[in-house]
DNA sequence: GTGGTCACG
DNA sequence: ACGTACGTGACCACT
């Protein structure tokens, strides 16, 4: 018989530490148990055992079944968040038909040594899955140690013990005595390090014998002498580190055979925590669960379904569908029926029927409808889209994912057509809960109309002039060239400029500046700190150069050219459900980070262009952020701020500092800014002071006087925070959420954070929701004015329309109009338009 | 794949 | 005692 005796805290300890934190909807965190669920999964197949136990530590505070107990005692209890996960994986184990064994006043490591000890009496085959390198003593002819690293497990017999060691598996027991262990708190003898011990243990063999005869030896008298000493200790030690092979344990060893599993509350269990792959890899569906099970089953079930080829007739007849559309190919899923088609003419009848539809992921149908002049009617619900609604953290928003959380029933055995079966009631579930939560609104008003927007961006994109950065390219290779070269002079010798490593090391050590700050590898050379050194020496300037010329080469230049399409425009991909706050993201390339705050880098945007006979028309909000924060708190001293029309800092900084605005030095208003950043960021004193390089009593006072003129400012950032420290999540003023796992960390640096992200998302996303029904009726008007213009672009606060020239002055009016007049606010929304030949020309 | 750096709002 | 402002994406070096 195969046996698997597994070291439950070793391995679950490993999977917690070694994986960041992941928790499920309700906040219960879940990383250790995907973890252990990993490394026992990949092993079990390995070792195909017959038998499973897993070993738990379990000690009485009042037993103390060894003097290890009184030491280890001293060792930091298990963070709440691991804490919280032993009982789910040990309810899921056994629920897995796997025994799961604690033994009062014993650790898991003496049961392994017990089970692996019975095992070897019995001549069965035994292996003792642990990731603590202490179980490597239990090692024999029968036991094999499965010892899991980060990266793989080692499988360690007899002899890969030997080959490693050079001494048998028992006498790791010895070596221990000799060197100790600070995590076991096993003293060993002092002095003694893990070289000389092993030399020790190869020679000598066992500290008995060690201790026998090492007098006569050849020994030096420093090794002696630290050896006479420390004798006690390590016959003591050699006691701490020997693992009990006989604790009171089920000693049958036909009871640890595998058992039936509960399917049923494996799936419920899984579900609950959200471990969807994991309930895969089990093959086990959702819908086993008992909940799931109780509701009635879709009609589909046992129907085969029926396979037929789209055609205009049936499309007539269609009132309710789902679908999916991907390279070319239609299946529309209609009641018992699925239909599919390649023929582009069908697939554009039905994009424009009038029936009700719900799909996944439709900016690339968008994309085929102007691409085949039809339209795309209908559209009731995205799942993708309800998904992130839902939960902005998710990461992977597939329709398998979707119907698997939320509940609708997908049969894997349904292969090529699954997604499609399951799609609607998974839609159906997504947009009740959406409903339940108050997001229909911004569902069905904003996210779902936004898709075509950001679909007609894409295509239309934005012109680039390739033979204008070509030539900024030239110039900016010969100036890194030119940089470089003196880099090397000045440093003695080549090296990579680009690798901060090798740049550290030719500051920090040959150079021997200053190194002020650390990172996890190594000194930092980021441009903070060379901006400090940079009297210090004259190659620091000339890096801080070489940085930003590679960096406008590489990433804008280079990157750009790229992505220059046939029609001589770049089309960047706009993502709607990638971040957190509810913005949107652009990518390949990322048209919403074009160089604009240095000199240098603003020459960029000269190249993004209107081609002849047009223009650019941009605008972009003034501190909407702060509007926001002004809206959402209405506190009237900083309504009035606004409202009086001057420059927001500079009120700011007379308000908070009690004097006429025309008192205000650059200085006080440079510190206004600041605070108001921190303010929107979620404040604290040590940023602010490193910001405006002050020192943090100081700023402490800005923040002081700050939240004591704007109280209201003040009783909403507590009022979130509280509320989303109750409710675990934050909400946008369009009821737009996001869940905050963090504050329910244990780590304080996490829960600052938390709180932080609680203060800052319902001013980012209101933002954020607020334009995206600007772009939406911008795009609107446009098309019903008939106007020969066209939004290309959004960079957060700001739109860019590409326009005729005999409309453009209509365009930036409609423009200006929309975004000021968006919605309804305590403090006037102020946008800024500019026009021009260049996105340069047209910022102003 | 991760970390460092830096571009933007 | 420790690290420090919110939200992104791209490129490079290095493992």
């Amino acid at each position: 018989m195969k046996f698997l005796a597994i070291d439950g805290n070793s391995i679950l300890n490993r999977a917690f530490y070694g994986i960041k934190l992941l928790s499920n909807k309700k906040g219960v965190f879940t990383n250790a148990i995907f973890g252990f669920m990993n490394i026992y999964l990949k092993n079990f197949e390995d070792v195909k055992p017959d038998s499973v136990a897993v070993a738990f530590d379990l000690r009485s505070p009042t037993f103390r079944h060894k003097a290890a107990d009184y030491y280890k005692a001293n060792r930091k209890g298990m963070p709440p968040e691991l804490a919280q996960q032993l009982p789910l994986i040990k309810e899921l184990l056994t629920l897995m038909g796997i025994t799961v064994v604690e033994c009062e006043g014993f650790e898991a490591d003496d049961i392994l040594g017990t089970l692996s000890k019975l095992c070897t009496d019995s001549s069965n085959e035994c292996y003792v899955l642990t990731g603590d390198r202490d179980s490597l003593q239990l090692i024999d002819s029968n036991v094999t140690v499965l010892l899991a690293t980060n990266k793989e497990t080692v499988h360690y017999t007899p002899e890969k013990f030997m080959e490693d060691y050079g001494f048998e598996p028992i006498k790791l027991i010895d070596l221990k005595a000799l060197m100790g262990d600070s995590s076991d708190n096993i003293p060993g003898v002092a002095g003694i390090g893990e070289k000389t011990a092993s030399t020790l243990i190869k020679q000598y063999g066992t500290i008995e014998n060690l201790y026998e005869n090492y007098g006569s030896s050849e020994l030096t008298k420093g090794v002696k002498a630290k050896l006479e000493k420390g004798e006690e200790s390590a016959k003591e030690s050699k006691w701490l580190a020997t693992i009990v092979r006989d604790a009171p344990i089920e000693n049958d060893l036909d009871s640890y055979k595998l058992k039936e599993q509960d399917i049923a509350g494996i799936s419920r269990l899984l579900t609950e925590l959200e471990m969807y792959k994991l309930m895969d890899k089990l093959g086990i569906s959702a819908s086993q669960g008992e909940t799931a099970a109780a509701e009635k089953k879709p009609e589909f079930e046992s129907v085969e379904p029926e396979i037929e080829e789209l055609t205009e007739n049936i499309i007539s007849e269609l009132k309710d569908v789902s679908y999916l559309f991907s390279d070319g190919r239609l299946s529309v899923r209609n009641g018992n029926n699925i239909y599919i088609t390649e023929d582009d003419d069908i697939i554009c009848r039905f994009f424009s029927s009038e029936c009700r539809k719900i799909s996944t992921g439709t900016k690339p149908h968008f994309h085929y409808c102007f691409e085949h002049g039809t339209e795309l009617k209908g559209l009731e619900g995205d799942a993708e889209i309800c998904g992130y609604l839902l939960n902005t953290s998710a990461t992977d928003y597939s329709v398998e994912k979707l119907c698997a959380e939320y509940g609708a029933h997908y049969y894997s055995e349904n292969g090529e057509y699954a997604d499609l079966i399951s799609l609607k009631a998974a839609v159906e579930n997504m947009r009740r809960e959406i409903n339940d939560l108050g997001m229909t609104d911004l569902l069905m008003n904003i996210e779902m109309p936004l898709t075509e927007v950001l679909a007609s961006m894409e295509h239309t994109g934005i012109m680039i002039t390739e033979d204008g950065v070509r030539k900024f390219g030239t110039y900016l290779s010969e100036m890194i060239e030119e940089t470089q070269q003196i880099i090397y002079d000045e440093a003695g010798h080549k090296f990579n400029i680009s690798s901060p490593k090798q740049l550290a090391a030719v500051l920090f050590d040959e150079l021997g500046l200053p190194a002020k700050k650390k990172t996890k590898s190594g000194y930092s050379t980021n441009a903070e700190v060379l901006e400090e050194l940079r009297d210090q020496a004259p190659i620091v300037d000339n890096v801080l150069k070489y940085r930003q010329y590679t960096k406008l080469n590489s990433t804008y230049v280079v990157g750009l050219l790229d992505k220059i399409a046939e029609d001589g425009r770049i089309h960047t991909s706009f993502r709607q459900t990638e971040t957190r706050t509810g913005r949107i993201s652009s990518t390949e390339p990322n048209l919403q980070n074009i160089p604009v705050r240095t000199e240098l880098g603003a020459e960029m945007r000269k190249f993004f262009i209107a081609p002849e006979g047009r223009v650019l028309v941009d605008a972009d909000y003034s501190q909407i952020e702060l509007r926001v924060m002004a809206h959402l708190c209405g506190d009237e001293n900083m309504i009035e701020a606004f409202n009086s029309g001057e420059d927001i800092h500079t009120s700011t900084a007379a308000q908070v500092f009690d004097m006429p605005s025309i008192m205000v030095t650059p200085e006080m208003r440079s510190a206004a800014k600041a605070v108001n950043f921190g303010i929107i960021y979620g404040i604290g004193a040590f940023s602010l002071a490193k910001d405006i390089g002050t020192s943090v009593p100081k700023a402490k006072k800005y923040i002081a006087d700050y939240l004591a003129k704007y109280s209201k400012v003040n009783e909403f950032m507590e009022r979130t925070v509280d509320k989303a420290i109750k409710t675990g999540a934050v909400s946008t003023m369009f009821g737009r959420i996001r869940r905050i796992p963090e504050l329910s960390s244990s780590n304080k640096m996490l829960q600052a954070a938390g709180k932080r992200i609680a203060m800052n998302t319902p001013v980012q996303g209101t933002a954020a929701d607020l334009i995206k029904i600007a772009m939406i009726n911008v795009y609107r008007r446009l098309r019903e004015e008939a106007l020969d213009a066209r939004l290309i672009l959004q960079v957060h606060d700001e739109l860019i329309i590409e326009a005729a020239e005999e409309c453009a002055d209509r365009c930036a009016e409609l423009l200006k109009e929309e975004m000021q007049g968006v919605y309804e606010m305590k403090v006037p929304l102020a946008a800024d338009v500019h026009t021009g030949k260049s996105w340069y020309d047209a910022k102003g």
